[in-house]
DNA sequence: CATTAGTCCACTTTGTTGATAGGATAGATT
DNA sequence: AATCTATCCTATCAACAAAGTGGACTAATG
């Protein structure tokens, strides 16, 4: 499970993203549409910009906006920078590969060739779809729900 | 990641799954092989008990064994029994599903699209990779490791 | 210079992880 | 019955992270 601040940080992104022209967006703003609690979003924008997925503009007329447009962020990228490695062994991790402490031999270990599989699948989604991907799905779902709800009035 | 809980649980009953026709293994010989702090392994080999993997038998010649033939464990069901779902949002598990507190519209989140499809490909592996899988996996890969010293030898 | 907006810091509460210690209990052997 | 032997159970602990809260500070704008 990906933890609450992860979660937060990809709405927010999600929620920039969409927002992307309009110039700066109060904290309060993605706090209220999205549901999240204020405080917390604001440790988590912090953080976001800190690794440089998010600039932000103080007073008046400030707020947060993408450093980067959409199309150049993905899932994995945030939830690696948020969350860690996406691998559940440290051993298969791409980006934080670390030797398990116990283990007697990793090269004929069985459940690091079943987690490798399982990383590999993962951020094969995760490290190729963009914000910018998840708005089109988005879209494109909305478009087939109206479909199909018009085609329910008929 | 896993916990290392988890980790340890899969490794001993891997181990387990070797031991099958030794008869009850001592949890001492399980935490030297396997290098897990034994009281540790303990508590864990206990909850596997619980959770219906393990049978035990104490006092003299007694110790740990699985409770089903290693075809009969996946992966999968063992992470979900001591990690939690496979799914990265609760409102993507199959077995724990849970509509996000601040979710505004389940049907048109991009995030839940992606992480679904996630869910599905992770649980496509684990799910359909038990015990005896794993075990042969690894002889597949030590059999080649010989067959290349052999060529390199030559 | 007052107001608005955002940053930064300190703190709390709650729970989990990973582990250790000590003794109770049940089964096998003598 | 006594005695090993091994699992089972309870308690404790330090370290850390999750999910916030409160408040002081600072920068830009009109």
């Amino acid at each position: 499970m990906l933890s609450k601040k992860t979660k937060y940080a990809l709405k927010a992104l999600q929620y920039l993203a969409r927002a992307k022209d309009r110039g700066p967006v109060l904290i309060a703003e993605i706090a209220e549409q999205e549901r999240i609690p204020q405080k917390f979003l604001e440790a988590i924008l912090l953080e976001l910009k800190k690794e440089g997925f998010l600039e932000s503009r103080k007073g008046k007329g400030g707020g947060y906006f993408l450093a980067r447009p959409p199309e150049g962020v993905t899932l994995g990228a945030v939830v690696r920078k948020m969350e860690g490695p996406l691998a559940l062994l440290p051993c298969v991790s791409q980006t934080a590969y670390r030797r398990c402490d116990e283990c007697v031999d990793e090269r004929t270990c069985g459940l690091r060739m079943t987690m490798k599989d399982v990383r590999d699948r993962t951020s094969e989604i995760l490290d190729s779809t963009t914000l910018a991907d998840v708005e089109s799905r988005v879209r494109q779902a909305a478009a087939a729900a109206r479909a199909g709800a018009v085609e329910y009035e008929i």
